[in-house]
This record gives structure tokens, C-alpha cells and sequence, in this order.
DNA sequence: GAATCAAGTTTCCAATTGGGTACTACGTTA
DNA sequence: TAACGTAGTACCCAATTGGAAACTTGATTC
């Protein structure tokens, strides 16, 4: 607990998974590369996700600064969802992850 | 259940984290990257991983072909893993996840 | 005055994940 | 003959994750 390389044994991609790890960001990331998604227009592009799961998941990665969430004053509620530039940064790996999808694909079943 | 574009709508990148999404996969993968490890190497080098953890997901990335388990006839017992030429298809997004991860540290605590 | 819509929140329950501990095999070393 | 070492298995219990369904808000439409 004292020592001054902590960080520096700290594996890179257990980072990256401290970050987008888990079931759903990578997807709502990807998802928001093509341009700015509603609420709903999320929830319908990613079939198997409920309401409770996204809307936590959204949380995570604004409190992260990776996505921007903009609420308009509007009767029904429009909230928009945006990649910010930090999670632009994130596009190489997505697309990495998108090619090797692919590929996989082709390849298994 | 019909249709001919069934496989073509799936989110390429869902195919990628049906693999070696979770908790795990894309870390033990990370430590193969730099040579073939046997179990408990492994398991040293990842330190919050039980023992029933580290072989399940071993069984499953074997199952998956992306490492291969070589058994030595000796006592005690000797388990040797490395990636298979497949597993090293992930190499790319290994690289981009530990980018990322490294620069994410940097910016953040 | 009832229904509708978007974007949630809340509650409760089920399933999955994960951890602890003990046990195994068996040849070698003390 | 007792302990050691590696690479596991087996079993049980606790914690976390995830899903279903109902509820909310308030202006607008039927």
C-alpha cells in the first residue's frame, strides 16, 4: 500500500475494463458512433436490454465523461445521448472489437 | 427465425463480447500474449482470481480455440497454455484495449 | 376526462456469479 | 511414513446481477 509503482503494475486492459467492462457499454458505445441516440432509440437497437439495465448502464458512462446526456425541457421528455470527445477515444477499440466480430462470424457459425 | 439476414443484423460487436467478454477472458488472454503460462503462473499474475474462476475460463477459450491446453505426464502435474493462432487473431484488440487502458490511467487517478 | 407519449424510477424476485474450504492424485523428497 | 507440490474438483453458501411489471410526470390529443 506504500509503494510508489502500484499504478505502473496496474494491467492496462483490466483498466479498460474498469471502464467498459461488463455486458452493455461496449454495445451503447458502438451504437452512438453513428451520430446522437434518444432513450428509446437505444433501448429498440439493443433488443435484449430492458429499461432498468440501460438507463444504468447510461449513468456509468456519464459519470465517466464518456457520454454526454442532454435533457430537453419538452412534454413528453427528450434526452439525447452523445459520444463526447474522451469517448471517441474509445473508437479504436470499438473498432478492433467490430472487425473481430466480424471476421469471427465468418469463421464460427 | 426465417429470414436470410438474420447473422447479417447482428452487432458485430456483441459477437465479440459472446466470446471473450466477461470478467476475465480478455485479461488471461493479455498474459498469453507474452508467452505460454502454466496455470499457476497464471493465476499469481492475475490476483483476485480463484481457482475455479481461472479454470473455467480456461476451459471456455479452449472450448473456443483461442488457447490450447497442453497436459505434461508428470508429477506433480504440469499445464501448459498458450494462445493458439487464433487466439493471436485478438491480438489487435488486445493492443487497443491496453492502449487505451494505459492512456485512461494517465488522465485519470 | 381518459389515453398517450418519453424517459425514466421503484419494488420485488430469480438467476447467475463468485468465494471458501476441503478433497484428490501420485511421484519425490526428507 | 509423512509432508510437499501442481493442477485441479466438488460442494455449499453469499453476493451481485439482471429481469418483469407497475408507477410517475405533465402537456397534448381523442
Amino acid at each position: 500500500m506504500s509503494g510508489l509503482d502500484e499504478n505502473v503494475l496496474v494491467c492496462p486492459v483490466e483498466t479498460t475494463l474498469s471502464v467498459v467492462g461488463g455486458k452493455w457499454k461496449a454495445i451503447i458505445l458502438w451504437r452512438l458512433v453513428s451520430g446522437t441516440k434518444r432513450f428509446n432509440e437505444l433501448q429498440r437497437s439493443i433488443s435484449q436490454i430492458t429499461r432498468k439495465m440501460l438507463t444504468e448502464q447510461l449513468r456509468e458512462l456519464e459519470r465517466d465523461n464518456l457520454i454526454i446526456r442532454t435533457v430537453y425541457q419538452q412534454v413528453p421528455p427528450k434526452v439525447e445521448y452523445t459520444l463526447s470527445d474522451y469517448g471517441r477515444t474509445f473508437l479504436p477499440v470499438m473498432q478492433a472489437m467490430a472487425q473481430w466480430g466480424f471476421v469471427h462470424r465468418e469463421r464460427n457459425g
